[in-house]
DNA sequence: CATGAATGAGAATTCATTCAT
DNA sequence: AATGAATGAATTCTCATTCAT
């Protein structure tokens, strides 16, 4: 009986915060990220603006939710590939490919995901920005791709940051523009750029 | 009498709007984009409150100034490259030399520069944003290049879009970490990869 | 049945308000009275929030049972020492001693018990404050002591005022400082002064 | 010029405050202390609510003031008794005068005075609680009379406390019966019984 | 019947903007 | 012409009380 009735507490309370999940998204599509205030996300989500204190201990707390669940199935996707047995060059098309599927979707998650800037003291400094556990899955990537010849021998480092700042330049121009480009044909353009450069031949 | 007093209004004006960026900047470097109120810039200019609205319809217009002030000596310089008669590979090689320098001195102003996001609402739409000059900039000295053959044949628009990306990262990073590349080699190690990108031999 | 469905009502109730009691106490003890939350409350007690609504017809009668009870071993106390048939000086240390025995064990009660300034508004002002029944108490044995020449004549209504705000101060002093003097020899000290003032000799 | 200004900013400052200070007396005299709210003080003061802001940090600030304005006189003219050149018991007199005096005058700053309780937090830890300033006040005063064989021998510590809880007493007696003893009889009465006790002769 | 979820009413605090001097 | 004082409108967060289950 207790057990039966925390499964259904934990239930209704993940219900609500994904509804409050989807009001901040809402809002923050509407009103940005400085018209996102606790009385809008209450209106969107329909509920009492004292309500979203019960499902989150203040609005820092909401946001490092909905961060964390935006951004949720893009690591997971890219996990997967970093983990798949596949050749480096593979990998990292991969990966590319599942950034331009996910972030093209929704402007507001993209600059949670990117411009972690603008959300300041958003997350506990200890862990890692989702910026920084993209650029080392991209740097991991190369590294395996220099071990293995698939790549030149190039500065892993800084070359992840080269990488990841030209997509998300890419996702933010679609966005801005609100145009949605072809997933593949984005990634090949990517994957080729990057490759041959811009040398002759 | 007419004219020489509305010359010396319009002196006093630009000066008052020169002190003006000066102390906004001083409060975006100290206090960051959510410290700066009117009451600190008045302050760190040294004048009344009510005179910033003397110069500035709102804080709106003021950040604009500020901006478009940040961005003209880069913009400047670019434009210099830009019309110089050399081949589009040292002109490319300019910008970004350019665009190191400068943007790394001040965490604040690239900011402006470049996240247009945490200042959303800050430009008028009509106008292009920096961003999209920079763009436009690159997009050009690459076409140049294409059609002089100096660079291969790449879809201009976009590429220009990975260049500046690329760019962005990289000196985000540089302020993130509070560190400082040297701009000649970053110049140099960018420009290197965007010519042979990662392709063995 | 009635009547014995009654009788385990009340059973129930007396239970339940002791409970709470408890568990409003341990809640003052912790977290003061600004802290006092019927949250906090249900949370310590055990029961809904609800519930504390079904013994209390709101936190201010919630209080008023708390203070009420609080009270009432030392007022109980009080009445024994003050029917009992000795000298009135004796029934005046008596009353002193069971004060500071009492009032010494916990801060909060004391508070609730002196200090109704803090619970403005606590007690219906119709009756009797537990101040003003301790002040009787003493003004009675002082009386007595009067007309049976044990004290000299004083004006009893006043010099009982001087009497319950001596050991007042007294008690909350050794609260504010965590200590905790003797009982004996603290009910010595005052009667001590009591009985001979500063005179010399 | 300036300093002119200056002068003139400092009066109006002050009167503001002292405005402000009459409010919240009016606020806490109407309300209590639970009921002192900032939207209160302002709309007493006749001000908005922000402008508050303007002339204290923030309402712990407020009070801080509030509380060293009420208790200010009473202090001076102590230290003035205390310095006199009479006997000690004079200066007793003195002091016990002084406190039923102003005191008497507003309930108020009669708790603010007493009970630091309520207003825990209110002062900087650092600095003496207005009541241990005027416990100690006392115990001089004692101490000086023991040793001019003026008093007899007591514990100076504890009879100060016995002294200052009754004196208390007495004033909050008045204040809560909306009473006005004669300070003079007040005072006498007080003193003959502190200096002759309860004792027959 | 017991209860936890929901919330209205309010609390402190902030700040861009206006105006009287 | 310059300015500091004043403030309305928001913002985050809290809590006693109610009500549907």
């Amino acid at each position: 009986m207790t057990k039966l009735e925390q499964r259904r507490k934990e239930m209704v309370t993940s219900v609500m915060r994904e509804g409050i999940y989807e009001a901040v998204v809402e809002v923050l599509t509407e009103h940005g990220l400085d018209g996102l205030t606790m009385d809008r996300v209450a209106a969107q989500a329909g509920v009492g603006k004292a309500s979203l204190y019960k499902y989150f201990a203040n609005k820092q707390e909401m946001l490092r939710f909905v961060h964390a669940k935006a951004i949720e199935p893009v690591t997971a996707a890219v996990q997967t590939h970093l983990k798949s047995d596949i050749p480096a060059d593979q990998k990292l098309r991969a990966i590319l490919r599942t950034w331009f599927e996910h972030l093209g979707e929704h402007q507001v998650l993209f600059n949670l995901f990117c411009n972690d800037f603008g959300v300041e003291g958003l997350l506990k400094s200890e862990e890692l920005t989702e910026q920084e556990r993209a650029l080392q899955d991209i740097s991991n990537v190369l590294e395996e791709g220099v071990r293995s010849s698939v790549f030149r021998k190039v500065d892993t480092a800084r070359t992840s940051l080269l990488i990841f700042g030209a997509v998300r330049q890419l996702v933010e121009q679609q966005l801005a523009n609100d145009e949605t480009w072809p997933t593949d044909e984005l990634t090949e353009h990517v994957m080729d750029f990057f490759s041959r450069g811009l040398q002759v031949r």
